[in-house]
DNA sequence: TATGAATGAGAATTCATTCAT
DNA sequence: AATGAATGAATTCTCATTCAT
């Protein structure tokens, strides 16, 4: 006997799902994949054991939930806010994008450490972690392209360059917490992305005019 | 009464560790913690499953075990040995760098992406993987500082720039496997070199054709 | 939603509790812990392996609720019992307390054998067996003291005397099975108590005729 | 190529074997049955694993081996030394004969826990056990009938008093470890002994003229 | 004889998943 | 839909025993 519209009842199931999905993350960030429990999970949701059967087909499931979870809050809209947001200088737009990149990969760092190597192990989730990054190299490749063709950035080969900037920015934050003196913990994340973007685009050779790369500057 | 001297012994012990730490090792990488199983290592090894006791205190030690066999393949001496056997440009230097790295990553990058995911999970083995990661920076540390002193690199802030560098190639490698087209797969890992290092020497901005960024190209 | 009221549910709970623990005390009474297996308790309680777990901590914990059945089974009422129910001689009520420990000890000797040797092993476990054995040498001292005190009994130090009955009482069952011609498999229950308490009051010197000793002889 | 007579050989080789069940023995007391490895009783011994099994089949035949290194110090010898050295009264046999069994019991007192519990769990055991409790028994039972037959002792049924005596030894000692205020911590042994020789002799009533077996006596 | 490395059977325990209520 | 008790497969680890040296 539905007391509610068919619609009403699917908010509420897609409301449910949410709520364990984002208790799996919580849970796989604080304890990795193994060790995480079914049990675990559901007593954070709140829910019982069997309730998250009617949700998920099962604890791999619960993983792929996670990391859409994850991916829904905005990875791709980062790269479009900046280019629209702050039309100046090539430089700024670069720093806006390493800044909002580093923050939504210090929120979940655990779990991101986790999809890596997740999948490494698992086949399909692979796919599905690459149909993300895909998507978000495509939107910077497209950035560079346009530098390129605009002769604001150097012609390197912009294949290597894309994932040099990939690496770069999820490899400083995922790596920063095995550091013995993490970056992030002295530096605001608005200074890292200064310095690094600075480094980007201008590269570690000096800029006097005696150094080598000197007079090459518009 | 052994008929073996007490060196010959402990030799036979060694390699016989050693043995099953590299059989640790691949299991680990093939399937990850949680599914690699105590019995599949000393199969791999050829030894029966108790005998892994005899060497190991449990899985957990397997781990550490297979982190120091891989790091004993020389993570380390790779700057020095550049410094030491191509003293010519910055460039040159760097490009070796980046090579060797890259080599050792791409041969143990399933594990490494383990190791990095572990990390999280385990305290002990954090620390144990951070006193790797700090002997590695604290080698181009040395290096970047020099090049500074000597002028012949920007006045970047080090701290950044270390990262940033180690950043760029654990993450260039350990991502490149989630690449839907892979920069390994299609590239050399010297040309890929020999790439990055132009970008970190020069950066993205573009060099007239006199600048030495266009030396590098053939 | 449950369809039990919590109390019938908790009423069932308990009462599976205690089927495994029933299982428990038999398996360890067969067999000793060593011998014993979690599986077979399981088998014989009619229930799964994991199910065990459910009720008890582990192995360990079977023991201690094994032992907390048997005790359960009064061993304490015992005591006030005789005094309560036989009034009359001093002979005739400790004729009854051997006769209740005897039936008790004889119910469950192996598992008292175990108990005494499971303590020697576990420390927990023997603090556990302390508790129930001071409260009975308790009421055993209440009783001598109050023989003493009312003349009725000759002025032997009751800690020692205390002590020698408990010794008496479980000694005598305990290691009848050891017996090569077992007692109680030959005189009843209650003609070993009649000759027991006869032994306890006038000792083993022997009596003229008129004494109260030859009035217990048929 | 033996330098030893054969007979010197089968001294060294006893020798061992004694020195084996020894440590055996003092494993097994510390850590009961199940818990003791042949590993620990070997270090204990100071040989190789592998040697045990030169001298013994297995940890079962360890067992055997130690309970008879028990036995070998003397439990028969007591009571005819007791009657031999002590002519005097039946009071100062039977004091003696306590004292004896009672430093026996002590000295070995986990280990004669776990050989009442052991038994109960290996048959083969049980009948090696028995064989032993019956020399003492019908040591204890000569003892006894003498003293009827020379009208010394009261005409209890031998059957019952000997078996209570026997009860009395070994379970004021075995369990006085239980106990919340061990008598043997208190009192000593030579104490113990006295008082509960009293005790068996002239039983729980008082002795005064008024007393129920008042001039009972001779 | 003596050794101790190797073996592998067996045990406790955990946990994803099912299903009766 | 929701529950959570029950299941049992799978895993780690121990240790008695064997056997090549």
């Amino acid at each position: 006997m539905p007391r509610l519209t068919a619609e009403a009842r699917r908010a509420l199931t897609r409301e449910r799902r949410e709520q364990i999905a984002r208790a799996a993350l919580e849970v796989f960030s604080a304890r990795g994949y193994g060790e995480a429990t079914v049990r675990s999970i559901a007593r954070r949701a709140g829910v019982a054991e069997g309730t998250v059967y009617l949700y998920f087909r099962g604890k791999r499931d619960l993983l792929f939930a996670a990391w859409e979870t994850v991916m829904a809050s905005a990875v791709l809209p980062s790269v479009r806010r900046a280019e629209a947001a702050e039309p100046g200088s090539e430089q700024d737009v670069l720093a806006a994008v390493f800044r909002d990149q580093f923050q939504l990969l210090l929120r979940h760092g655990a779990f991101f450490r986790l999809v890596v190597h997740r999948a490494d192990v698992d086949p399909d989730f692979r796919r599905s972690v690459q149909v993300r990054v895909r998507e978000f190299l495509e939107e910077v490749m497209r950035m560079v392209q346009q530098g390129v063709r605009r002769g604001t950035l150097a012609e390197l080969d912009p294949e290597v360059v894309v994932r040099a900037l990939g690496a770069l920015i999820r490899g400083l934050v995922l790596f920063d917490r095995y550091d013995p003196k993490p970056l992030f913990d002295r530096y605001s994340v608005e200074a890292v992305a200064r310095e690094v973007a600075r480094f980007v685009l201008y590269g570690l050779l000096p800029r006097t005019p005696a150094g080598p790369a000197a007079g090459g500057q518009p």
